[in-house]
DNA sequence: TCACATTTAATTGTTCGCAATTGAATGTCG
DNA sequence: CGACATTCAATTGCGAACAATTAAATGTGA
């Protein structure tokens, strides 16, 4: 029955594995942009937005490592979080180093505007939440293997 | 058991499956830019590469079609390829609209330095082909089902 | 045939994403 | 204390990714 896959083959299954999720990430980004709109925010703009409602005034450092992005990323993002007064960027005094990124008023309240956003992406999955977390679950520890590839 | 899940789980919830869709095709890449750079490709790059090693002289519709991407992102990403001697453009004279793109030899030669390329994915995957083939058609099918909602 | 819509790439402008470098602040070790 | 390494954010430069627009070629219907 199964049998050995070709290099012809994988030449095209690794595509598959890796474009798969490549391509996912692009549907979802589709999805998104129609609700984010709305409140003024790009995706990974509501990625630090996430961050910053379940944790505020922490350093840039912290919100990269919980989304895989550098300053490089990040600086500019937040200057223009910041310029869309949802964010204030300030140095920490104890150390001068880090810029500590605290949420406005308007920042806190873009929560509540956000609320429904989790909901209409559920039903455009078209999936079981069990289904959806069973996913994550796999693609999460999929990606944390990659990632310990990497740091080698 | 299970319970329902509130507003602020979801405001967690979504993040943590789109998030992980987003942040897996990140690692993806990070893996795969040590193997390309040595081919002297992109990510992206590499994809239009598989899909001319597929199929050659093909408008770049067709491309985008297969790779979910539009001539805004086509145009330079194949005038680079272009310039690296990889592909030609010419236009066809069926029908002057169209760009058709082709492999240059070196084009068709890169295949084969790019045979490795599959292997080193898989094992860093750290996972059998088995389940990775699972995990693909899930997303393919999570994939579409967000693609048809943007169809509306 | 002629007006009009459609198709196809290209272009423009904005925002990511990352590698590489810089510069300032902090830590460490002799 | 003082040289040295490390940490952190910012910067620069390049390559996606996409929305919106443009322009040319083609198709369609009166």
């Amino acid at each position: 029955m199964a049998r050995k896959l070709s290099t012809l083959d994988s030449q095209r299954l690794d595509n598959q594995i890796c474009f798969a999720v490549y391509s996912a990430a692009h549907a979802f980004n589709r999805v998104y942009k129609p609700l984010l709109d709305r409140l003024g925010l790009t995706y990974p703009q509501y990625l630090v937005m996430l961050v910053l409602w379940e944790r505020d005034d922490v350093p840039v450092k912290d919100i990269g490592e919980k989304l895989f992005l550098d300053s490089g990323t990040l600086t500019p993002l937040l200057k223009r979080l910041e310029a869309a007064h949802l964010v204030k960027r300030t140095r920490s005094s104890e150390d001068e180093r880090q810029v500590l990124i605290a949420l406005t008023a308007q920042g806190h309240a873009l929560k509540d505007k956000a609320r429904s956003v989790p909901q209409s992406i559920l039903a455009a999955s078209d999936c079981s939440v069990s289904e959806l977390v069973a996913m994550k679950d796999e693609i999460v520890a999929l990606r944390d293997r990659l990632n310990a590839v990497i740091g080698e």
